[in-house]
DNA sequence: CACAACTATATTGCGCACAATCGAATAGCG
DNA sequence: CGCTATTCGATTGTGCGCAATATAGTTGTG
């Protein structure tokens, strides 16, 4: 009776499976939060790499801050586009290029999700310090991934 | 010339972003490291829960175990099924109910790969404390978040 | 200038993830 | 027993996430 075959296999479940329920969890907080807005969560984390540029930005510079492509992030765009909160534009200087910029509604979207950090680090309940450790320690575990992924 | 007018929001992205990203490249290191078995992440989470059973389980209880709802696992099961991996089938007791159990491939499989949680662990570059420092944050973390969805 | 190699974006297809809804089956109550 | 409320799962529709592929545009070479 008990005792697993391959114990290290539950282990990984414990591991890995925190990790995976944390994003859906955070996910489906911001879903509440962004109520309002119309935002999904992937749509505001666009938005927040436009807010902080303030300048456009092409379609592939984006995708590296967001390390996403651009089967991803094209119909991301054009939703986004369609909501009239982002302009779409092929660069005159390199047609290859789209250029995403804000409208002034899309700007205008910053100050009415001010408070929507505050909020979120409520609905985590753990300190600025604490944050901010997790915060390095995912993007150590993200750097290792990137060049394990790699070899 | 340059001060946000938000601040908030641009640490709102160190904070929230490196989760998200962190799940993706798990996420992608596994297809890696589960090509051969055909299983995806998701798929390879059901099958976790499966073999740590060792009876079949309902798919509310499946569910349960790992946060997801019918949406997700109906199909993801069908998917299971078609593969040879699992079987579906009624519950005589409770008709309303479907059990979902491993075939003998399935079962087979455990060992095939039994390897992948230490492989896993290497491309992270964590020791075995950090690993489950980090997984004891990140349930705390998803236990907040689940209080403050459901007030 | 012609042409091959390269780059940027778009498209397609598959598999989640989840809200909303539906239908079947069961349980509970009078 | 008959009726209502509940439970379970399946279905539908929307939005990612990404691999593979296609296409348009650009650059480098001779």
């Amino acid at each position: 009776m008990s005792g697993r075959t391959y114990p290290q296999l539950s282990l990984d479940l414990q591991l890995c499976f925190p990790l995976y329920a944390a994003t859906r969890a955070v996910t489906k907080r911001y879903v509440t939060l962004l109520k309002g807005t119309g935002l999904t969560y992937p749509q505001y984390l666009v938005m927040l790499v436009l807010w902080e540029s303030e300048e456009p930005l092409s379609v592939t510079t984006l995708g590296q801050r967001l390390r996403l492509d651009s089967g991803t992030l094209t119909p991301l765009l054009k939703r986004l586009e369609t909501a009239g909160l982002v302009q779409r534009d092929r660069d005159p200087a390199d047609e290859r290029r789209v250029l995403v910029s804000l409208t002034d509604d899309g700007r205008a979207m910053e100050e009415q999700v001010s408070g929507v950090p505050e909020q979120l680090g409520q609905s985590m309940g753990i300190t600025r310090d604490e944050a901010l450790a997790l915060r390095d320690q995912l993007t150590e575990l993200v750097d290792h991934l990137d060049t394990a992924e790699s070899s």
